[in-house]
DNA sequence: GATGAATGAGGATTCATTCAT
DNA sequence: AATGAATGAATCCTCATTCAT
């Protein structure tokens, strides 16, 4: 007999060359994003993702832990690229354009992605805590370690508080991110981060 | 005997000369913030307020109606409070500065308002979008006027675009709530007022 | 001043001159009617009958008891009527006849009365016997004594049981008001009296 | 070792052999004639079934789609094997006696069958309309064509209007088996078909 | 590893009825 | 007699998760 997929191979063609796992994770964003994460159906994701819903129980530990690590996965992969973008890049304010470039070109490009940062990462103060133990701290660590070194350079002001700058930063990015989200225009949002540094380094006056 | 209340109105002494409709949202604002909106259960808050279940549904239309009737009244009158302490006061640096203090002082006196407000209103682009097209747009436009002013004024810069930084004040603010309210170690969110307008006037630089 | 209607006694022209509780038994049947009787609402009766929802309980027990009332005094008047109109006719088959004509007459012009009748009065097993214990059974009766008393008379075939075709002759003209009620056009109902006369006295041969 | 069942089959005696589906449908039947629709749990018909309350709307959009769905099922059934027993019958008569005696027959053998086909299909206008027009008209038209196939022959007077002695029929049998549900006494339903057929051929005269 | 039929806990909401006025 | 605001019991259905195959 001449030689034949097996039958439980048989997936949608879009699917091909995915691991099951990454789809079941992509699917997930989509829907989350798409229904939000309470509304959101596992058999929805699983049928997005073109497995059977018992399946994913195999790759994640329920609902919750899908949101957990999508946003963990992708946070890490936020943040090495961040680094690759940092690598040999000194001068303080140089950092701070990249970083704010980085953080708008990335969710600019991946709505539903967006959505969930934004959105769906949000409804539970005990999510909320947990994410922001370590990966939004490690976030603002690192904008607060090129504060830290533009003060320590003399190029910024140094009667800043750094973690408040930091802070501060982070949540103008984040809320024009969310304002994108939310806007019935469609607009580049990483056209913004030009003006977005003038001003976290100018200010208003 | 002293004048006693009549047996019908026997209710528990912090319920004293609250209408029930005020009680009732009340309640769902710290059921809300202690249990998240979707895992809020409306007994509970009939029970935080002092009244039968079926009460509830004879002042809102349901658990939907409750959030959103929160965050509309709150709104209103946080908008009504800022426009009397700004009353009178016609200096643009200045009217930032109030803004930002009322922000933060609001917010900052009651923990679990600022609990629903950075984290249960959330849930939901649906929800988020209804929100922002009118109660937040409402905030975002009063903070532009006020930059439009101090460029006017010529106090400002003038090439900034004023909807971006009304946009990026009220993304520190957020941020400073949210901080606050996920933070473990107890402190003043009304001290961030200074340096948040300090940072805000004269950036980074 | 000139003199005015005392503010309690306002109500809907269309109820002026009828007592409250018939006023209430009206809009029950209505009400019955239209919705069901298990989805109508007392709120809706006491709206058609223009009072407040806790006046229907001063007149009646609570929603049974008003579907009850209803069945009673309905064919109580019923039963009246019929008497009056089978006085002094003695011949067995016109006694027929006129029943026939009275039931299809009585039913064919009230049709909220009749969809109450045909429907909403047989929900539950503990109610249709309860009904068919008395009101049916006296109806029965009636019809069965007609029978008697054409066999006495040597009209009517003497080996048919009375009760058996009593039961007809009611099963008959059950069916034609509920055929009647459920069809989509409109026709007089008491035209049927005669043919239906002619197959009970005549049978198919 | 004899065959015996997988552990999953492992069910109550009296449910071997049964599909799920089948054993859901006819606790229902029997939860429907003990209850009454409106008070049925549908938690009574699942362990009625014996299954999770869940399972049942793998196979049933809710309660009512239950009760539609047994009287569906119930009537193709019935005007199946009715048609069984009057195939190769030709005389007009005989077909009508067999009709009678089916109809009493069918439901005379299955109590809680017959009371939620007298009683709990019609509770509501709505209801009753979506059954007549589409199960009670074919058996209308079948009992319809009997009278003018025998019109036809000769056999049945030809001053009869066909529907109107379907109906009479109809209204007939319903009347006898209502009556034999709310009977106190028990009694053999199908010893009525004798003078229910006589009574229907040849009147009263 | 995969499947998907089966599970069953959990809760918002309705509405008949009451009773202080 | 009349009101109508308040009560609170009662239930259908959803859907995350399991586990036999």
């Amino acid at each position: 007999m001449a030689a034949r997929r097996s039958p439980t191979t048989t997936e949608p063609a879009s699917f091909s060359g995915t691991s099951k796992r990454e789809r079941i994770l992509r699917a997930a964003v989509e829907v989350f994003a798409r229904s939000g994460y309470f509304n959101a159906k596992v058999t929805d994701i699983a049928k997005g993702a073109g497995v059977a819903d018992g399946t994913i129980y195999l790759y994640f530990d329920g609902k919750e832990d899908l949101l957990v690590t999508i946003f963990r996965e992708y946070t890490r992969n936020y943040l090495h690229e961040l680094e690759k973008r940092l690598a040999g890049v000194n001068r303080a304010e140089e950092r701070i354009r990249i970083t704010i470039t980085h953080h708008l070109e990335t969710l600019g490009s991946d709505r539903p992605l967006a959505v969930v940062s934004q959105v769906e990462l949000r409804h539970s103060l005990k999510f909320m805590s947990l994410l922001s133990q370590q990966e939004v701290a490690d976030y603002l660590n690192m904008l607060r370690k090129v504060v830290e070194h533009g003060q320590a350079e003399g190029v910024f002001r140094r009667n800043l508080h750094p973690q408040l700058v930091a802070k501060s930063v982070f949540g103008i990015l984040d809320e024009m991110v969310t304002s994108w989200i939310l806007s019935e225009k469609e607009y580049d949002l990483a056209a913004q981060a030009e003006p977005v540094a003038d001003f976290v380094l100018n200010g208003l006056l």
